[in-house]
DNA sequence: CTTGACTCTCCAGTATGCTGGAAGGTGTAT
DNA sequence: ATACACCTTCCAGCATACTGGAGAGTCAAG
């Protein structure tokens, strides 16, 4: 079993990407159609598994499969467009997740006030249905 | 047009909710299925607008349609229940939360890295489809 | 009487990234 | 010979929270 021959199953476990997944990724255009053995299993080779494992890793950092493909797709027509792209990318998605922090943390702190006022509900007695004194609706607005 | 006696786009007007997710949340079980006009309208009251503006609010702390609909479950058959459920929903939330910022913080970070290093790609010229020198395979496992 | 704004139900699709299963072919070990 | 692990395609479904559209009924104004 070396490098150059290996079977869907062998790529899967090099890379410990599920075979399902590896066929999803080349349906989506992340991997190209492999060559087929005579009764047509797909064969891959060492670097099909270079490039399943960059596509691994690209994920871990959070990109999208489609951000991946566009990475991809550029990288294999040349390599000045891709870094810019790339450049991009990834400023992008870290203004991304900046953005998504903050929005946790805000929704944390709100959420935080509600159960230190729970602890000791005052006049739980009066509630109705919405039994929350603290996430209750403001009724006053009669427009 | 007074408040007992509300369509379902008056509810949605005072609500600002679409009238398409009403139905959805009505299906989904959140808000009890309306009174029926002759021909067929869904009558709903001002209890039902305070209904909605409670999911909406606590959809905008970050609690899912199903763990609302769990506080109004409890909350309906009396208080005691849902205090507790309530205390233990939003603590687990906010557990959520910091793991979550944490592992965006990390994520971020790691993207950080890969972009200072890129400014500058000292080798470009060597790298094959898998442009990017910080995000490559490690391609020495050969095991 | 017609127009337009509302309402109804039901079915299907969106995004995302898979995952499961059926039904069948292949390859190798015993 | 046959069991078993592997491979193939294709279709469907998961989670989440809606959203869109078809086709049909209702209601009030002009």
């Amino acid at each position: 079993m070396e490098n150059d021959r290996l079977f869907i199953g062998d790529l899967s476990k090099r890379t410990d990407v599920p075979v399902k997944t590896i066929r999803y990724y080349e349906d989506f255009g992340l991997l190209d159609k492999p060559k087929r053995t005579g009764s047509d299993y797909r064969l891959y080779n060492q670097k099909d598994v270079d490039k399943l494992l960059f596509i691994k890793k690209a994920k871990e950092l959070g990109l999208k499969l489609s951000e991946i493909k566009e990475i991809i797709c550029c990288a294999e027509q040349g390599l000045q467009p891709c870094c810019c792209l790339v450049r991009n990318l990834f400023t992008k998605k870290i203004k991304e997740y900046e953005d998504k922090i903050a929005q946790l943390h805000t929704t944390k702190k709100r959420l935080e006030e509600k159960l230190t006022k729970w602890v000791k509900p005052k006049q739980a007695k009066k509630m109705k249905y919405s039994v929350c004194p603290q996430i209750e609706t403001e009724r006053r607005n009669k427009k």
